[in-house]
DNA sequence: TTTTTGATATACCTTACGGTATATTTGTAG
DNA sequence: CTACAAATATACCGTAAGGTATATCAAAAA
């Protein structure tokens, strides 16, 4: 990695959580300089924009929250592990993602529900990714009669809105057993997805 | 209503689903100033700060779009039907929210996230408010022997999780489909929670 | 060791933000 | 109809935002 592309890099650990937690508009140029130590220049040097910087950023929550539970998810054969190694991810690692200032791809969703139209068109790219992804462990379930017959993306987005909504209600309410019991219960439900 | 009074409330009408929309931040002055066709000096003799409109901005949207469905709720006696109504509101009224900028609970959540303590406040007790009142239609309702014994608070969570969850990615995807089907699948989850 | 090139810092610009003091207008009471 | 009070508009302020041109510095090549 050359000297730019680390400092790039490292411009993008620094600021992505303040990002997520603050915002496109909420986080100022001083919060890049001051949490970087660097200066306008070299952020300037090394990205477009705020812009490009915001994206970036929300690309690499993206990855630290949703790239690992997939190989997690990964090492599992059958449709219901995959699932259930799914959902223990979230117990697992609640901490690390309230730390984070929530849901990546929630808070940039309502972030950028007006005029950022490139960082929307990420995040709706993420989360249909995100969807079809949980769909196909459905369907090769299915496939492989390891599941009922149910309507596969139909379910994908039940689990997903799910997920979102317990984080959301948690991290607001600051009360981590809702998001704990609530991925409790989806884990039921896939127990009760399984054929015999 | 005398005239400030009745300023006052234009105000907040006309800018409501601004902040709804842009967020506190994201909601300039100017916004404001546009919206209303008013001066920066009249907003100001109405309103201490940009703060104290944002919210009022936020009780107006949680009126509109809590206060109805409570009425609606109320109409009905018997438990299940009260939570069939509740459920029933989203499906009519989600065009309007979606319109509005999605749910005010969670735009204001996420938007306060940093710093705005008075509206965070604010929100988190809306919220709280809305789980104490699904919890006492449960908890009734098992007492009058309508419903199943289940945990009234949990449940009461994991519904409004769900609800929560699926505006969310109905309005991110633009797709009413995913909220309609998952109203639909959680009136299911009522019916099987009826006795008899 | 010197030169060159790419990266970072400095200093500055324009703009528009939130907010305020003051002038003007408008509705109301006498 | 006038005088007063309340509400609104005007004109302004200080600050800091995003962004840029230029100077300085550091690392690698010659």
């Amino acid at each position: 990695m050359v000297r730019s592309e680390k400092t790039r890099q490292f411009i993008i650990e620094k600021t992505a959580s303040i990002f997520n937690k603050k915002g496109y508009i909420g986080t100022y140029l001083s919060d890049l300089t001051n949490a970087t130590g660097l200066t306008k220049g070299s952020i300037y040097g090394n990205f477009k924009d705020k812009n490009e910087v915001a994206l970036e950023a929300f690309r690499f929550n993206y990855k630290l929250q949703t790239e690992e539970v997939l190989s997690q998810v990964n090492k599992e054969k059958k449709a219901d592990k995959k699932l259930l190694a799914f959902l223990d991810y979230y117990k697992k690692e609640y901490e690390v993602i309230f730390e984070n200032g929530g849901c990546a791809i929630l808070n940039a969703a309502v972030d950028s529900d007006d005029g950022n139209v490139l960082l929307k068109q990420e995040v709706i790219g993420k989360i249909e990714n995100w969807v079809y992804r949980v769909e196909t462990i459905l369907e090769e379930g299915i496939q492989q009669k390891e599941l009922k017959e149910v309507n596969a993306l139909e379910y994908a987005y039940r689990i997903i809105a799910q997920i979102e909504g317990s984080i959301f209600l948690s991290k607001t309410l600051s009360q981590p057993s809702i998001l704990l019991k609530n991925i409790e219960l989806l884990k039921q439900d896939i127990e009760l997805l399984k054929l015999n």
